[in-house]
RNA sequence: CGCGGGGUGGAGCAGUCCGGUAGCUCGUCAGGCUCAUAACCUGAAGGUCAGAGGUUCAAAUCCUCUCCCCGCAACCA
């Protein structure tokens, strides 16, 4: 009873240097599925979807130089349209962190102190080859006849002074951990790459350090003013400052952590379950309880990147087909956790079979035979015994069931495809019990219990995709709510191919 | 011996962890129906599950080897 259940839900906080592209929206659509089912089960108030926007480090700096903007004022703006995205798709996010905010600086500052104090984090020099119009160190290995892999400049040898974390003495403990919890890390493949990571690689000390007077935008070191922090140790501490603050004896206090899942897709694993995890624990913090990584879209099987100029605009896509379609088609197309290939062509054959003939269609096929058959009252329901209607029924019974199992699993696609079979089923029910017969045949009761049925489905199947596609399942309240019904627009109006 | 993902009817995929009649969607062909957005329903054709070997009463699934495809500088979910 004291117990109490609550949710806390993240995206990685997006590097304000690009434009927001599909893979961002991706990420962000399926944490916003996921908040918005289990708020419908928790309650809202006890659920947290946390998103938000990283912008310290060296590329905003020299972004915003080209812009001749002071970097609070670029990251401003930055920051600004990934939010009106969020918005403009309809998440619901809880929070929105910029990691240029006083409450993040403020808990960046305090682990920070609190690392150093314990030991965990210690000064040394740092030696080694680099570009200097590149602003990149590079390994041995690296350097392509003594230049710059990159631009092909002589590289130089300079030494510096740098804070290190100590990473490498927890490499054991994070072994076990991983080795009690194998669910910490999914997909399972994914669980995998980073035990056999831990198993093969020796970890070494993270450097989380930069000298101000190579970058300057960035979190202040309380204890050595010369260096700002490194902004991957910076942006991992989102989804703690976001939520809780440190007390003065240094005890991490928060409503909401820890997490119960952190969301991302598979490039940033290793962050995520390794230098991560390794920090909370340094920290005396718990872990949190899942870190899910999924896959990427990729075109015309080609990753999906700004060189190769294949670049898909979400609000261009949500434009064109609709919010709603787009997220289906985000979550439907593709298993979650597995790279899946984005193209025009499949999401208007996903709209055209899916959201036009099964989902609208039967929609609209029941709408005009209320409007028909009964002047668009909606008769009570006064049971059957037609037994592919009990079929139907043990199918509604059972289906927030069986959507529960998927989306424990994070399995989207299969929870909308087992919400899909319900919405099959009424389609050949239709066809099977003919109503046009019954009609003409004036089997006025019969005709009610069918329609009756066709009506539980579709309320059913509105309250089950109501988190993936909120605006739908608001139309199909809007539809049927009225003291009589009529057919109006189709949900889904069919795409013709040739457009 | 760098790391990882993948090869299942025309296309895209599920199934592989926990062996047991090979499944889904789209497409094609034929038929049915009219409440409906040229929608919906039924049926058919089409696969030696990349290849070889092994384990087993039984392998897409477990083991070994081979071949082929894709990703792995930066931007970046």
């Amino acid at each position: 009873m004291s117990v109490q259940k609550r949710f806390y839900i993240t995206t990685p906080i997006y590097y304000v240097n690009a434009f927001p592209h599909i893979g961002h929206s991706y990420t962000t659509i399926a944490a916003d599925v996921l908040a918005r089912y289990m708020r419908a089960s928790l309650g809202s108030e006890n659920v947290h979807f946390l998103t938000g926007t990283d912008e310290h480090g060296q590329k905003i700096q020299r972004a915003a130089g080209q812009k001749n903007l002071a970097p609070q004022e670029f990251v401003d703006k930055a920051s600004l349209v990934f939010k009106e995205l969020w918005n403009e798709l309809g998440v619901s996010c809880d929070d929105f962190i910029r990691t240029s905010e006083p409450r993040h600086i403020r808990t960046v500052q305090r682990v920070l102190e609190i690392l150093y104090k314990k030991g965990d984090i210690y000064s040394a020099k740092y030696e080694g080859w680099y570009c200097i119009p590149c602003e990149t160190f590079w390994m041995e290995p690296e350097l392509i006849e003594g230049t710059c892999p990159d631009c092909k400049r002589k590289v130089e040898r300079i030494s510096e002074t740098n804070f290190f974390f100590r990473l490498s003495k927890y490499q054991g403990w994070l072994a076990a951990h991983l080795k009690e919890h194998p669910d910490f890390v999914r997909p399972r493949a994914r669980y995998e790459e980073v035990c056999r990571f831990l198993e093969l690689n020796e970890l070494t000390d993270l450097c989380i350090s930069r000298p101000v007077e190579r970058l300057s935008w960035g979190i202040p070191l309380t204890f050595s003013p010369d260096h700002v922090t490194y902004v991957w140790f910076d942006a991992l501490i989102n989804y703690i400052s976001a939520v809780g603050e440190f007390d003065a004896k240094g005890n991490y206090r928060s409503r909401w952590w820890p997490a119960n899942l952190h969301l991302m897709a598979k490039d940033i694993i290793r962050q995520h379950a390794v230098y991560w995890p390794v920090m909370l624990h340094a920290l005396g913090i718990p872990l949190p309880e899942m870190i899910f990584a999924h896959g990427w879209w990729m075109f015309a099987d080609e990753k999906m990147s700004k060189s190769r100029g294949n670049v898909v605009s979400p609000v261009e896509m949500a434009r064109r087909f609709g919010i709603d379609a787009y997220r289906y088609f985000l979550l439907r197309e593709v298993p979650f956790g597995m790279d899946g290939n984005f193209s025009e062509e499949a999401i208007i054959k996903r709209y055209n079979s899916d959201l036009a003939n099964d989902l609208g269609n039967l929609v609209y096929r029941t709408l005009t035979m209320l409007e028909k058959y009964f002047g668009g009252n909606i008769p009570g329901y006064k049971g059957s015994r037609d037994p592919q209607a009990s079929r139907i029924h043990v199918k509604i019974d059972g289906l927030s069931q069986e959507v529960e199992a998927h989306m424990k699993e994070l399995n989207f696609s299969a929870a909308l495809e087992t919400i899909w079979a319900l919405i099959n089923m009424a389609n050949k029910y239709v066809e099977d019990t003919k109503p046009w017969n019954l009609s003409k045949e004036n089997r006025t009761g019969e005709l009610e219990s069918f329609l009756g049925v066709l009506v539980l489905v579709i309320i059913k199947v509105r309250d089950e995709i109501s988190a993936f596609m909120p605006a739908t399942a608001e139309a199909i309240s809007a539809q049927f709510g009225q003291a009589r019904v009529s057919k109006g627009k189709p949900l889904f109006p069919r795409i013709d191919k040739s457009a």
